[in-house]
DNA sequence: GATGAATGAGTGTTCATTCAT
DNA sequence: TATGAATGAACACTCATTCAT
């Protein structure tokens, strides 16, 4: 399907990747890669409220951006399971759930679990299929800020 | 999987259904029949926020009791166009959203839709993967409210 | 292959065996079966020689029967090495070789290895195709025999 | 794999052959041009037994020295069936086995054969695996005596 | 009404070969 | 001449569905 999507015969693909595997975990890089900057920048900025609200803002244009392959890395079960294993991945997950909703704890955890879940879902779901990509955003985003105002301490 | 689980053979059930979408749609219509005691009763409730706590706590409930099927019915992408395609399912989706969120426009429909995925992989995330049920219902319920407490009036 | 080969479709096959390592298997086994009342009664014979004698002549006539499949079990370098792995059918080449030229240490293994090739190479050789199998039969037997008389104790 | 081993890329090979057939033939040939030299010199040799000895001799080194190679073209079924049909081949190896054999009808046919697979397994059986290669030679020469000792005659 | 056996069409992967540069 | 990129055809295996009994 990659192959033919992109106008490649299978046999192409396979040339790059050694392994189906790979292909995804090339993929995923390369979404991430996209937040690198974002993410470097949040982490530089002293302020936390604004370090989260220009993080965010990255997070869902990527979302709006690539709403199917974003769906399909972060909810494809055998992707997700390769994912998890993969260690680059994970550390940098942790520091852009670092920035988004601190480290405060199982609280922090369920309100990065819930968010990501969110924004995604909101990008995709049939409910919000009228929207255009502004009006998308703006409620997005709007929501998301729930979510993470003030997550640590607050249980 | 599913003749194995209910103990009949695969042609066994293919006598039953004539295709696997059959199949999908039976069984979600079998999760949401658990939900329709709720939703009629709060539905019936006078109070809006004491209805809006009503149905999110069964709806959590079930997202925690039967995890891998609610996330399968609601991220696959196949079964995702299926569902949406399905009328009856529609609706029964709309009245539920209707007293969680309102009837509030774009902002109610988006928060329904973040809503969803939010307790969805609230349940299934590896990030709270530790937490005991108990707990994470907890967790899940109080950062859900936040979703939904203040979402008419503001469109 | 296999499954044009015996007219049924690959799905077909693999409903019955789950891996094609379970088919290399079960046909080695289904082969070394039809030399399993011959060993047997070699090994109840009390003379030596005429034990030999028996388990050759089976084991040449199973070689003339079978001669591809022989042949392919035998040295294809993948199926050699699952081979290798397979506890019981190890233990059965071992009682084999056990009678054919005795526990003499280094020299018999040599001899055993090479009986074995000599056995597989005399039935499919191009230079001895042209033999009908009575005669290919009598020809094997006779030069296999000098391969095996006095392993023991002969270096 | 071959142009790896030569440091070429695989499409430089191809500038060469025009088949991977063709790489086959050219590589069997390189393997007996090394049997030349002997072959001449014991066709040149008046007494039989020395000439025997002598070709025996480096026929086993050779087995010895490249045993992937041997075993691969003497046992891959497309390789032997593509070498049987190739005429240069055929007849360096019929004066090989002469030399080793005889002319003896087919009992010679036979041991040639027979002698072949019995060289190449006696290099390659897992059973003599352990065995270092100065071991290996000594007992493999020992027993391939006794398959061509006395051939002519016999018939 | 239930089951084991069968299958066409897919997916993941490799192989022998060709082609543009 | 040499190479990286491309490909059709095959192989190993799975999935949704059908059929004979």
């Amino acid at each position: 399907m990659i192959g033919d999507a992109l106008g490649f015969s299978k046999a192409a693909v396979y040339r790059q990747f050694k392994t189906k595997n790979e292909i995804v975990i090339a993929l995923t890089e390369r979404q991430l890669a996209r937040l690198e900057d974002a993410l470097d920048a949040a982490e530089a900025e002293p302020s936390q409220p604004r370090a989260r609200e220009l993080l965010l803002s990255r997070v869902i244009d990527m979302a709006i951006a690539d709403r199917r392959m974003v769906a399909v890395l972060q909810f494809d079960p055998v992707i997700v399971r390769l994912l998890a294993e993969h260690e680059p991945f994970q550390q940098f997950i942790n520091r852009l759930y670092g920035v988004l909703v601190g480290d405060g704890g199982d609280d922090a955890r369920m309100s990065a679990a819930m968010l990501s879940g969110a924004i995604t879902v909101g990008v995709i779901h049939p409910l919000v299929a009228h929207l255009d990509d502004v009006e998308r955003r703006s409620r997005l985003l709007y929501i998301a800020r729930r979510l993470i105002d003030l997550p640590e301490g607050s249980n």
